[in-house]
DNA sequence: CCCTGGCACTCTCGGCCGGCGAGTGCCAGT
DNA sequence: ACTGGCACTCGCCGGCCGAGAGTGCCAGGG
């Protein structure tokens, strides 16, 4: 167990890395942060620190650097939450106000969220496995070629087309649209499967194929639809470490052009609250120096989607925190509003 | 007037640069290309070369490297394109017949072009002026809320919630839905707003707000998809070049982030085929030291919307305008399919 | 038992120097 | 008009050195 001035000195030499990029050693300790000890105290207490695995130093005789270990220790019990002015709370209150509909309240997110920590910023758009069906439209594109479309709850759309084993008339078309709309709409995603399954019966012989065919495209649609779509943004915050890793920066960059790798990533965070991944806690190879902070946010009680940034492990947690889970309060509110 | 092997040493100089990054000096050049000269001759030909501006000298004493007027000349004299090689152009085209909608050829078209090019990858989204009318669909969310739904003939789907003046009824929506279909649908956008003009007139008073509320809505989405979207792919391969330029790739990355930037930059290129901005031609100054190879590419046979590569300007013109020419003629032929 | 001052040691970093080699410009000769 | 020769210019690389920061350890004192 360690005594409380050596997480007091873990502290300071976090508070300080991240704030000068440079290792830390025992004299600037002293000087900066009040500890009311001699150096030489620190240097015993860094030994300590050291051999527990806290901390490390790059070269002998040079100052000393938190370990992986060390950030989890940091964040898990010697930093808090930093909250944001209120100025800033309001510039992201109207910023975010501005949106016009949900793509540009998840770019809007994205901008954000890069600029107030000056990091990556990855914003899944809002879940639907919890969301439900606002209306389901069919249009005849040609005799035996309709076009489905899903609204959901979220204000999203997507659309199919479906090539129909045998042509429908625009009556039937009609009939199919109005019965499944009185099944489904308010209901959700999950729901789905069961409330439609016997529709396909109520219709005559010549139209069911075409009927069962719709609804399975519709189940299609709600299952991919499930599956996340994610916005990135302040990738050019990346440059920023340039000088330091030149080859680490590459494969972050990849990492983050794969949304699959992404969505995992977020989707890892069991916890709805606020998740910190610092370097190798994070499984995927090319992010093994970056850390996570993630949160769920949504637009009622329930977590819909996730949003976080992606930053080096040197990152100032307390800041980031503070913004990431502002910003997600933010989105929520915004979100329930419209 | 350059003499012939004058432009045959810039494009010696061109090639070989390209291919090693370094500059290059008048005894590799003779020994590499069989130039049939001695090197003492070269150099009097690259001092001419460098007195018109083609080509400078990092440092007194070290190789020449291409200037963006080299580069000019080079593309637009010296080299041809270069055609791809069968089993690349099958792999394009299986690659993109995969392609499940809009959203997924456009997704594997960027990532196929980074793939090719070793660059980045912008690819705007098929043009909406050209395009027409598919269907537009009205619902009622609340007695006086109902949703848009644009659908257009490439395939594309956008809605918005109008909020109207006064609650409409059913069947006057249905009326309106089944009247503003008979005007609009197969039309081009621009034809819209003449034909609809007169719509709200043969409605009752009671109604005529909102239908010019949804009209109104309607013809504002018009205008606003006409201004394009685009994907983007392929960020990591900037990583190539960051021992070189550490500095210039921030506002690089800065530059490909602001959609507006790479939309002006892709409509900067007047002529629907290709186009190669080389360096300084590029007007926004984040990508000066940039090149960027675009084309038209469309469904039919006219151009629908570009896309393009940026890079270095020391790329491999050929080879980069080649896999773009290749690449778009075969998404305008995917898409003319679908 | 914990803290402190002192001290010798280690290592990095920056500057300096000198040699090497690539590449150049110029000139005289064919 | 081309070529070979030659002197010259620099950038790059490796080695060297001194400064400075930081450490570990030890002996002494509260």
């Amino acid at each position: 167990m360690l005594s409380e001035r050596r997480l007091e000195v873990l502290r300071a030499i976090v508070q300080d890395y991240v704030g000068t990029q440079e290792p830390v050693g025992s004299k600037a300790l002293t000087e900066r942060h009040n500890l009311q000890v001699s150096p030489a105290t620190v240097r015993n207490d860094m030994a300590a620190l050291e051999d527990e695995g806290y901390i490390a130093q790059p070269h002998t005789s040079a100052g000393r650097v938190p370990t992986d270990k060390g950030y989890r220790l940091f964040v898990d019990r010697l930093a808090g939450v930093k909250p944001l002015s209120k100025p800033e709370r309001r510039a992201i209150q109207n910023f975010l106000e501005d949106a016009v509909d949900l793509d540009d309240v998840v770019s809007r997110t994205v901008r954000l969220l890069a600029q107030l920590t000056r990091q990556v910023a990855v914003v899944q758009y809002p879940s639907l496995t919890r969301s439900t069906v606002r209306h389901v439209e069919l249009l005849l594109l040609a005799p035996a070629r309709l076009m489905l479309v899903l609204i959901t709850d979220t204000g999203r759309v997507e659309q199919r087309v479906v090539d129909c084993p045998a042509p429908i008339s625009e009556s039937s078309l009609a009939d199919l649209r109005a019965r499944l709309n009185s099944r489904v709409v308010g209901e959700r995603f999950s729901e789905v499967p069961g409330l439609v399954q016997d529709l396909p019966e109520s219709f005559d012989a010549e139209d069911r194929g075409t009927v069962s065919t719709v609804l399975a495209t519709l189940l299609e649609t709600l299952v991919e639809e499930t599956e996340e779509r994610l916005m990135i943004g302040g990738t050019a915050n990346l440059t920023r470490f340039v000088h330091d890793f030149p080859l680490t920066i590459r494969p972050v960059l990849e990492a983050l052009e794969e949304q699959v790798v992404l969505l995992k990533l977020l989707g890892e965070a069991k916890d709805p609250g606020m998740t910190v991944r610092i370097g190798h806690e994070n499984v995927h190879e090319g992010l093994t120096s970056t850390s996570v902070v993630s949160v769920g946010y949504g637009s009622g009680d329930e977590a819909v989607a996730k949003l976080g940034v992606v930053g080096p492990t040197r990152m100032d947690y307390p800041g980031t925190m503070g913004a990431v889970r502002a910003v997600a309060r933010y989105v929520g509110q915004i979100l329930a509003e419209s």
